[in-house]
DNA sequence: GTCTATAAAAGGATAGAC
DNA sequence: GTCTATCCTTTTATAGAC
């Protein structure tokens, strides 16, 4: 058994809507790339809003999962781990050609039209990630592998290394990339750990 | 005597091309912002392309003479001032609604249609703000204000800086982000200086 | 230069046969 | 579920009067 219409239809509508934006894309451009008429996507979705609205859905959906840590590993690794491999997971969600993509377009550029519907979303998944990251940092600081700060500051910082790093992967070819994440992580470390200025 | 039709025009589409994009802009919309009637378009613009297009090369140029730095400036002026004043034009720039808002909508997210003439643009006003940056780094450097390190990694590293904030500027209010300039560039500046490990 | 009228095409959406 | 045919609206663009 293979993969449903409507599935083929969502990973279709996806890539376009990230490639081209959702007023770039036609139901008919989905339609043919899935293989079908256009009339035939109204047995999957209501309208192209509810075709886009779900994707949208599941994309948050996936998002939040990524950048998830396991409780077990959140209880085996060092700290400096533990935010290396929190940013290693939003990295590479942003490193995906489609998912990524779509989600930096919807993140920047929202549809006016559902504007607030997406805002609500991304607040969610924000706190979210805020979550996982103070916990991180709040065992760090118990377990003294940061220096004795406040904590929203640093959660600032992490933010920002963060949001360079998600421009920077529009620009640089992967490996290059890489080091960048790389470094960047490093200089950040260096700042938050215990003995570090 | 005051402004030209074909000068509302280009005004009303540059906002609502930032604000919606291209797609999401019609001509309609135009016309109506300015208060004339479609087919009015046409006396000033060949076609949608033209006015988009004409908008855009107008925007690089305005982008340019925005980061540029005065020679007198660039005599008188210390290394680290000279960095911050060419940060704060880039920001101040981004900072508007309007062309800093179509200026990050078309790096980020050019018009599949016109993507290579807009890269090219870009590539050129990239190659304009680089080698102003590595004047003063250079300049920096003979003067011992930045302390003995190879240049270019220092220009990514400023890079990165601008592209964080670059983002940031989607979600804080003013006061608030124009703190995380100043953070931002303190702790650039510390590793850069001489002195600076 | 601006308007009305209109063409020509594209986009979203529905009806109904198979 | 998918198709053809069709509808309605919007959009880009042109023609021609004023």
């Amino acid at each position: 058994m293979s993969i449903s219409t409507s599935e083929q239809i969502k990973q279709s509508a996806l890539q376009l809507f990230a490639q081209k934006g959702y007023f770039g894309t036609s139901l008919n451009d989905v339609a043919t790339k899935v293989g079908i008429k256009k009339p035939s996507l109204y047995a999957h979705f209501k309208n192209k809003d509810d075709l886009y609205l779900s994707i949208l859905h599941e994309l948050m959906d996936t998002f939040k999962e990524s950048v998830s840590i396991d409780s077990s590993i959140m209880e085996q690794y060092s700290t400096k781990d533990l935010l290396y491999l929190f940013l290693k997971n939003m990295v590479d969600f942003w490193k995906d050609e489609t998912m990524g993509l779509l989600y930096k377009r919807t993140l920047l550029f929202p549809e006016e039209h559902f504007r607030s519907t997406i805002q609500e979303q991304f607040l969610q998944t924000e706190a979210h990630t805020t979550a996982i990251l103070r916990e991180i940092m709040e065992k760090g600081k118990r377990k003294q592998e940061i220096s004795n700060q406040p904590i929203e500051p640093l959660i600032d910082s992490f933010y920002c290394l963060v949001d360079g790093l998600f421009v920077q992967r529009f620009f640089y070819p992967l490996p290059q990339y890489d080091m960048k994440v790389e470094h960047a992580f490093t200089h950040f470390w260096k700042a938050a750990e215990t003995g570090g200025e």
